[in-house]
DNA sequence: GTAATTAATGACCGTTAAGTCATTAATCAA
DNA sequence: TTGATTAATGACTTAACGGTCATTAATTAC
């Protein structure tokens, strides 16, 4: 009988049965985020996970009842303290508006753009219609807390004088949306077209110009 | 044995094996756009697109050698002439460059978000990895002229001294995103969650809104 | 040392869908 | 009318993968 190989972290190490129960879903959260963000949900192969985690596919079973549910412990474990993170910076915030944008901004940049849970949302909206309850959980738990966090910003500028009084809702959108285009870009097109890629480093300040250049108020009132 | 019975667009017709060489082709591509649309590129079934069709999956092989010609096939139908034509107005344009940039985004939203292609765009993007040849098509014939095209727009508009001197590529961006932001989150999340979606009617007036007010010089020289 | 416990395995099952091809029947030429 | 042509069919082959479970072996208690 052959020996038995498993590959974790692109080296390849003889692999003897190891019982570690408590490291296991750590380990296998950590490989689905990788095949997940490469494969997207539906081609994303236990198989893979499980030999990316230095196991086989039973053991998968063990701890998660099914590719969903391994799926949902990933998004939990990346986005979700994220979101808290950012709120706590609203609450606690002492300053200008255009401060506090910045800086949940920046957050949001070094907290989950440049992670690698980054794909995760290209492949959410990607599968949403093939997979509703994993939209569900991720609408419910990412999407609606971050866009309301970012409302009650625009609002608090707004109020102070500071921002222009622009409709809300959609200019969250315009201001979400460059971040998603660059996660879903660099993920996907640039990865096969390697040309294509976006100058990531001055991304963020650009960024920040435009959108402050947009809001705040400057020379004449509006 | 029994009667053969083929559904094309919601409405159930006896089939009966007709011959129609030429329309067959074009009636595919149709049904391929809005099954790729509903289901994603690799989760799109050939069974169901020939029915769509009025057709079995045979049919599809006698005029396209594998589902990924198929794809192709519709990315052209639908995408290329709306690059084209956002090309000629920038050709032909006389007038400032507030007016042009407006027109082109009126142009691309009637074209192309609006449209029933629209959901394609989210298709590349979400399995560009799993199928790199696809996304190489789609970079060469909509991403690069897309994007090309409103640069010109941009350094048409700083030279001529309306807009600031911006950083065109980063801009070309966060003008882009908030469109495919649009499509993908209304051809996704929102169909799951409908209470998520969109107040479509103003987006556009508030992005266009939102873009000048970031482009255009105001009050104080900056 | 040995028996009991349970983490881990991997062969297996069932399903799904791309692609093939021998058969069938619509159409046309004579 | 009839024979030739070829558009269309749908049963079949093949491959892949999610999920199961009887078996195996690492670990622990005594």
């Amino acid at each position: 009988m052959p020996e038995v190989y498993a590959i974790r972290q692109d080296v390849v190490v003889p692999h003897r049965r190891e019982r570690r129960k408590d490291a296991r879903p750590g380990e296998l959260i950590d490989a689905a985020i990788d095949v997940f963000a490469e494969r997207g949900f539906a081609a994303a192969r236990l198989d893979d996970i499980a030999q990316r985690a230095g196991v086989t596919k039973g053991t998968v079973y063990l701890y998660f009842r099914s590719k969903e549910e391994l799926f949902e412990a990933a998004v939990r474990q990346t986005l979700m303290s994220s979101i808290a993170h950012g709120q706590s910076v609203l609450r606690d915030f002492q300053g200008s508006t255009t401060e506090l944008l910045e800086s949940v901004l920046r957050g949001w940049w070094h907290g989950v753009v440049r992670t690698k849970a980054a794909p995760l949302a290209k492949l959410i909206f990607a599968e949403a219609t093939n997979f509703p309850e994993l939209a569900c959980f991720y609408h419910e738990n990412v999407i609606e807390p971050g866009r309301r966090l970012l409302a009650r910003i625009l609002e608090r500028g707004i109020a102070s004088g500071e921002f222009r009084d622009v409709p809300v809702n959609h200019t969250v959108s315009f201001v979400i949306a460059p971040f998603l285009y660059l996660q879903f870009y660099e993920h996907s097109i640039a990865v096969v077209v390697p040309a294509a890629s976006v100058e990531t480093e001055s991304f963020l300040e650009a960024l920040i110009d435009h959108v402050l250049a947009s809001l705040t108020i400057k020379g004449r009132a509006v």
